[in-house]
DNA sequence: AAAAGGGTTGACGTTCACGTAAACTGGTGT
DNA sequence: ACACCAGTTTACGTGAACGTCAACCCTTTT
């Protein structure tokens, strides 16, 4: 049974956040929850909570506040509305083609490590024919 | 005529950074240029170079300084001989598999904003046919 | 010898992304 | 009525990653 209303400490222990950085983003104008005029409380609906996982997948993926507003800006139809397609277009084309070039550096990275990773493993090999252990190595730690 | 080493603004200057930045990773302890003794200049070679370039792909990747240089510290013999090496492998093994969760979270996110970008280009599509420009629109920017 | 042009070491300032604490408010159980 | 709990605002504190500035060498040019 999902609730499609939640407080804020509820969201952010499903979200293993704190209410704080969630009145953050929405301060910095990430998020948008039911607040308006006379309510006393915050309250929030599946819409804000699929931004908030994707400001949070967009930390972890280390961009900043301030990147991960302009793409939800891209995303919000509403706050679009009115604006110059074109314009929101071929912006969003340009972000699409720097996450394909960050993925492309990811995978270089990881080729990298990749490549010190093998050359210490062998380098682990040779040692162990060296001066094998008494017992059979165990594999517990 | 890549002179094998160079000044401190000399680099900052190659790499788009500031001096100010390369002092700063080398008191982190990511960088030991030569600058032992009683020498009165700190100077690069292709090794620190090499560094600099892994630490900037990482800083652009969203890693902390602390990150990165766990990484290099994998990456480096010299510091690594004689520490445990079944350790320091598997440990690599862990940072590769993060590594790799990174880059599917990266492709991930890029489909969501390519979704986002689709209904975009439709909408503006039909905008265009509702109600098209007087002149054939012009293709360039 | 004096000035100019890098480089060096502090040390304090700054921005981002929250953490933390205080003081207040509003509904709820007893 | 009163205690209690959850949420709210306001404000100051904090760690990371540098920026900025001052004061002090060396070395080279004039």
């Amino acid at each position: 049974m999902e609730q499609p209303l939640v407080s804020i400490s509820n969201l952010a222990q499903e979200l293993l956040i704190t209410p704080r950085t969630i009145r953050y983003y929405e301060e910095m104008g990430l998020l948008t929850p039911l607040h308006h005029e006379k309510m006393s409380q915050r309250l929030y609906g599946p819409r804000e909570r699929a931004r908030l996982t994707l400001i949070l997948r967009g930390k972890r993926l280390g961009f900043s506040l301030a990147e991960i507003k302009e793409m939800i800006d891209l995303y919000d139809i509403d706050r679009t509305e009115g604006l110059q397609l074109e314009r929101t277009v071929a912006y969003g084309e340009k972000r699409l083609q720097e996450l394909e070039e960050k993925i492309q550096e990811l995978i270089l990275l990881k080729g990298e490590l990749t490549d010190y990773h093998q050359q210490f493993t062998e380098l682990l090999k040779k040692r162990n024919q060296e001066r094998p252990k008494k017992e059979d190595a165990p594999r517990q730690q």
